[in-house]
RNA sequence: GCCCCCAUCGUCUAGAGGCCUAGGACGCCACCCUUUCAAGGUGGAGAUCACCGGUUCGAAUCCGGUUGGGGGUACCA
């Protein structure tokens, strides 16, 4: 075994004599230039390449905490030069579903994390040589494996049903002991099976967990160690109608894939045992572990569909871009030990330590995440920018909310008065709709500013209108109605801001938009003109009057 | 119930026995910038480091216990 950081001194030097002694410290908080190789290679050092997994189960959209165990593993991968493999575990063919299997995998595509295996690489074709990478198509080898193991007296027959099973579980909590499994059929004779067999009984195979303690270091949560007879009982591996369940099917799979290092979350941190004996049972070496943090929703419970957005989907439609996703999930549970926490997902890799991932479990925070996506927003190349808010403003147009689609050019002139004030792509549509809609609805209230009557807001639209008919088509740009509309205000005694917000809800219908003058030009020279002859119309009529 | 894991501002975290009168970020508040909204800048409030003992000259940090929280406990994954 090699020493975790929590080993017996508690000081992860000892295995570093180049570390000078009388000061332990770490490589993250002392990073000179002659730093020694990362602590990773001390904890990887075993012979085994390092072939780290992902398996989701397509019984559900992509989940939050699936892409962020996908990315942990991603990260470690790369970091550490190993191989990662992608398997879906699509046994469960009630609840599997070719539609879930696509979400994932396009989610996971679109979060930039690339595999090196499995039942389709980047999009093409299956690639790698321990396959099949879908469990559905791994059938015989598991009946393979179960036959071994039964063979080998490690499994036995189990013939009880589930009432049998379910009164006995009854029963126990009715006498408040652990629900386990009493061990009915694990020393049934011949002829007690064969008895079993004339009743029509189908059999479902259990394996023997013996007698022990089994204990493994845990990469980030050190040295662990559980009874097996906190373990239930012998545990079914292969169901009465054959088919294989999860603690075997991820044995076999990961025997077979050679998988060196399981990076999985803490939920799995009691089921490793089942898996350390599975390994034994059938001869293999057992993987390193490393169990992560668990995401959590706001009452610190694990994350669910109950209390939390937890489909990636749903993030993507929103508008959260795929940088600032992958960054604040790694973000959850781990720090760069630096200040910064901006990094792409390349930064990530050289920088990610598994073992300085965090222990506790870490509530998803929205609101962070939307600052790291406004953020990230900003950094887009504007090009870049265009592509990836063409779809929402499809989308506006597609839900009725704006009356026509901009133009490429069109939205690439939006990019330097958005940019600064999205903080989700899906803000698009709210945040300059207006441009694109033949008619704003006016609410002749908010025409009027705080300090102004109806009369004056009237007064000073009409002559706002005169300024800016008076510059013109040809000369329409914001350098050359500022200047003029500022005049105006001064001569007239006006704020500027009155003035400038009186038209500002004149020409978009609303109170807050991006910069005045650069909005009348997005919007255009007869636009803007119409918009105001709709507000001054807008305004009671004997406001003239009044203040004549 | 039993087993396992965990515990630093509301949230994400830094922290590896003296550098800690505990640092950063989100959020919140104020001010600056400013035509609105943002962005940006500056400052502020916010943590008796869950609690109690112990080790030590010295503990957020090491040890034990308590409390609290979470996870697991299927012929689900």
């Amino acid at each position: 075994m090699t020493p975790t950081r929590r080993s017996s001194t508690g000081c992860r030097c000892e295995s570093r004599p180049w570390m000078p002694p009388p000061r332990c410290r770490s490589r993250r908080a002392r990073p000179g230039p002659e730093r020694p190789p990362p602590t990773l290679w001390s904890m990887t050092k075993s012979e085994r390449p390092i072939r780290v997994r992902i398996a989701p189960s397509p019984t559900g959209p992509l989940h939050i905490g699936t892409a962020r165990s996908t990315l942990f593993n991603y990260l470690f991968a790369r970091r550490t030069g190993g191989t990662f493999i992608l398997r879906l575990e699509d046994t469960d063919a009630a609840r599997s579903s070719i539609a879930y299997e696509k979400d994932i995998l396009d989610g996971l595509h679109w979060l930039g994390l690339t595999w090196d295996e499995g039942p389709e690489v980047a999009g093409e074709a299956a690639r790698g040589l321990f396959g099949p990478y879908r469990q559905s198509q791994r059938m015989p080898r598991y009946a393979e494996v179960a036959a071994r193991l039964l063979a080998a007296d490690r499994a036995y027959p189990c013939y009880c049903t589930a009432e049998e099973l379910e009164a006995e579980r009854a029963q126990a909590e009715a006498e408040h002991r652990p629900p386990r499994y009493s061990g009915r059929c694990a020393n049934l004779t011949p002829a007690e099976r064969a008895a079993f067999q004339a009743e029509g009984r189908a059999a479902a195979l259990r394996f023997r967990v013996g007698e022990g303690i089994v204990a493994f270091d845990d990469i980030i949560r050190g040295h662990v160690e559980i009874g097996t007879d906190a373990l239930g009982g012998d545990f079914v591996i292969v169901r009465a109608d054959g088919g294989p369940l999860f603690h075997f099917t991820n044995v076999v799979d990961d025997i077979a894939m050679k998988i060196s290092h399981v990076i999985r979350g803490e939920d799995h941190l009691s089921n490793t045992p089942k898996h350390i004996l599975l390994f034994r049972a059938l001869g293999e070496p057992i993987p390193q572990f490393a169990h992560l943090p668990l995401i959590l929703n706001p009452d610190r419970t694990k994350m669910s569909k109950r209390r939390s957005q937890t489909a990636v989907g749903d993030y993507i439609a929103q508008g959260f871009i795929r940088e600032a996703l992958v960054n604040y999930l790694a973000l959850l549970g781990w720090a760069s030990g630096t200040e910064e926490e901006i990094f792409t997902l390349d930064e990530l890799v050289e920088r990610f330590d598994l073992e300085t991932v965090h222990k506790a479990g870490a509530v998803f925070d929205r609101e962070r995440l939307e600052w790291l996506n406004g953020q990230w927003i900003r950094r887009i190349p504007p090009d870049e920018l265009v592509e990836r808010l063409r779809p929402f403003l499809e989308a506006e147009a597609v839900a009725g909310r704006i009356d026509r689609m901009p133009g490429d050019d069109e939205i690439r002139s939006l990019v330097p008065m958005v940019r600064e004030r999205l903080p989700l792509l899906g803000a698009i549509g709210d945040l300059v709709g207006f441009l694109f809609q033949d008619e704003v609805s006016l609410d002749p209230a908010s025409l009027v500013p705080k300090r102004w009557d109806a009369a004056t807001a009237a007064e000073a639209l009409r002559a706002a209108r005169a300024v800016i008919a008076d510059v013109g088509r040809v000369s329409y740009e914001a350098d050359e109605i500022e200047p003029p509309l500022r005049r105006l205000a001064e001569e007239r005694g006006w704020k500027p801001g009155d003035l400038f917000m009186a038209i500002r809800v004149a020409a978009t219908g609303r109170t807050a938009t991006p910069p005045l003058f650069d909005t009348l030009v997005a919007l255009g020279y007869e636009r803007t003109l119409h918009r105001l002859d709709r507000a001054i119309a807008a305004l009671p009529a004997q406001g003239a009057a009044a203040t004549a």
